[in-house]
DNA sequence: ACCGTATATACGTATAAACGTATATTACCT
DNA sequence: AGGTAATATACGTTTATACGTATATACGGT
């Protein structure tokens, strides 16, 4: 059930979603309260945008205690892979985007998984 | 005024679009007649859409008699032009973009302009 | 001037996306 | 068992996209 390509180029048209992919791009693995910190979005819409992701095969989550983490679905087609690159390389010195980032070291209480697991 | 990564991203993800941009990207400059008959869709579908690629800057419209030609922006930023390459590079041998490609090769009174302008 | 062809736009409608609030679920801790 | 924190989902509403049909504009040929 391979990606469309119409329907991952949807994905990313959402600010949030390509915000959250951005950002697990360059971190790794992510929990949601991170992603809600980071972007400074309420929690039931990064929810409901990382539930599209992975019900699109984009990402995969794993559950670890009370934290469910998201990263990009290491068996993405190399193109997708590619796509995602691309943009990272030019976005991640941008705004919005590089704040994300920022807000994301400066996150307090940050759950320690994403440098253990 | 560059182009929005989730702007970009909202474009590819419409199939009219995408299989216009494909096309061009194959093929260099298009008129609309062109794309109509490849894509086998109605005129002013093909025309409304190429108008919102147009205006967001992701390719240039040049006048030659009856016909208006259509191709990518030359001056398309560098991750945009390595995004529709990624894609393309996967999407051509599929379909509906390998059809495309043959109904653009079969159309018969193809205006010469792609050849020789 | 007129006609045919190519292309663009306007308009009303249908479909789809995204939103915030409220609530449900699951896990951890005491 | 009860409480708190993390996450997910449902619901109703708003907003954005895409659509087909009809019409307008521009050009070339006669």
């Amino acid at each position: 059930m391979d990606i469309q390509f119409n329907q991952f180029f949807q994905l990313l048209s959402d600010d949030t979603r390509l915000r959250s992919l951005l950002l697990m791009q360059q971190e790794g693995e992510l929990c949601v309260c991170e992603l809600v910190h980071a972007l400074g979005v309420i929690q039931p819409k990064v929810s409901r945008h990382l539930a599209a992701l992975r019900d699109s095969g984009v990402v995969t989550d794993r559950r670890s205690g009370q934290w469910i983490y998201y990263q990009i679905d290491p068996d993405l087609p190399a193109w997708a892979r590619q796509v995602i690159e691309a943009t990272v390389s030019e976005a991640a010195p941008r705004e919005p985007f590089v704040n994300d980032l920022a807000m994301l070291a400066q996150m307090p209480n940050r759950p320690g998984a994403a440098r253990c697991a």
